[in-house]
DNA sequence: GTGGTCTAGACCACG
DNA sequence: GTGGTCTAGACCACA
């Protein structure tokens, strides 16, 4: 994997450490990042984004500890193989869920048809292709 | 407008203060709540949820100077009657649009289909009716 | 509680933030901390123990990703009410069994019969009382 | 001595190396490698337990800044013979002092006999056995 | 080379 | 008042 792989946005409120563990998650569960494979080292990671190396290992460490990723004392960190790795479809969906309830309530409250969100997600989704 | 209309999950990670305008906008966008139309009390909103009548202030304060709310003196707040109300059909889509710009993301870092995204909200839209 | 229950040993080869973490799990799980009770803050403890307020922070942030604090926005950290507290005394034991694990390996490389272990064991229980 | 002897645990939090030197200690301390006794050399430890050689190296030679081995030239590394062998049990025990007295505190935090500690760990010492 | 820990200090967000 | 995030930089431990 390279550090280009990961997309940061210092700007978002989505602190930085959570935008790496989540897109490591996303990343790991679709099979983008296989069992076993060796991350960028933290000082990569920091150096390719400018952003402190502290960060990326709060990133990193906190994958540990939710067993997405694991140590290789010397050798950095890995993709973890306790299959995490490759999700059904069905169960990347439900990580999709969160966010999709959320956009459900609010166009509930904005009275929109689900036709219309519909179709402008679909918009969006080719458009980022 | 009856204090029971918002919705506070105060276990979010999306402050509570942010929550409340947001509804509101969504509200007033959609014209549920029309202009003119007097918004519970500060107290009241926050007796009903057992929220800090302070984050309830800060939310009317802030939608207040967006324009959502205007201060009338000594009867409280009211939904603002500049125009701000009943948005067409594409404004208020566009209020959705950064979520929907976000799941567009996550879905192709979990290489999922527009198809199978879709057919998840719309079950949830259903769902949520 | 107060900070003065929290013992630090800077000179450890464990980790501070571990340290807290794993002395907040001893006390939560015998009950010497109850659910709901609000704990030290932050800055306190730091003060307290002359340690940097984010190594505190850290520990704080562990202890609530592993569901034993939660936070109150605006208060402070409680331990959490997830039935994480007054475990058992066959659950509190279990918590130390990796521990003793580790000693009856070394006793047996030791070639140290079980009642000389115990004999030395019993005696610092009693001592620390 | 054969490779075969020591235990490697790579998944713990103890440094692999320090894991070899304290195991050679307890095995010389307890009589199990007699003085002057030959050890496995880098090269077969290391590939035994798949692991660094540099990391065996370390080991052996931190063990050897302590006196428990000493280097034969064109040989390899020997238990060393100046009277760490064999020790008394009162120095046996001595070695697991550092462990019991945190087991002691753990158990006063968890509100643990002394009773009920030393059944766990009798039974533990059984089992190993 | 790898990651981990801690500090000092600034700044922000929330209630 | 509370905790959270990030930075800059030093130092350590491990392989």
């Amino acid at each position: 994997m390279d550090a280009s792989l990961l997309t940061i946005q210092p700007a978002s409120p989505e602190p930085i450490y959570r935008q790496i563990v989540e897109q490591l998650r996303r990343l790991i569960a679709s099979g983008q990042l296989h069992a076993g494979e060796l991350l960028p080292s933290v000082r990569d990671v920091a150096g390719f984004h400018a952003i402190n190396p502290m960060t990326v290992s709060r990133a990193y460490g906190l994958a540990e500890s939710e067993g997405l990723l694991e140590r290789l004392r010397g050798k950095g960190m890995a993709v973890a193989s306790n299959g995490h790795a490759t999700h059904s479809q069905s169960q990347r969906l439900a990580l999709l869920d969160p966010q999709l309830s959320a956009v459900a309530q609010h166009a509930r409250e904005l009275e929109l048809s689900a036709d219309a969100v519909m179709r402008r997600l679909h918009k969006l989704m080719g458009d980022s292709k």
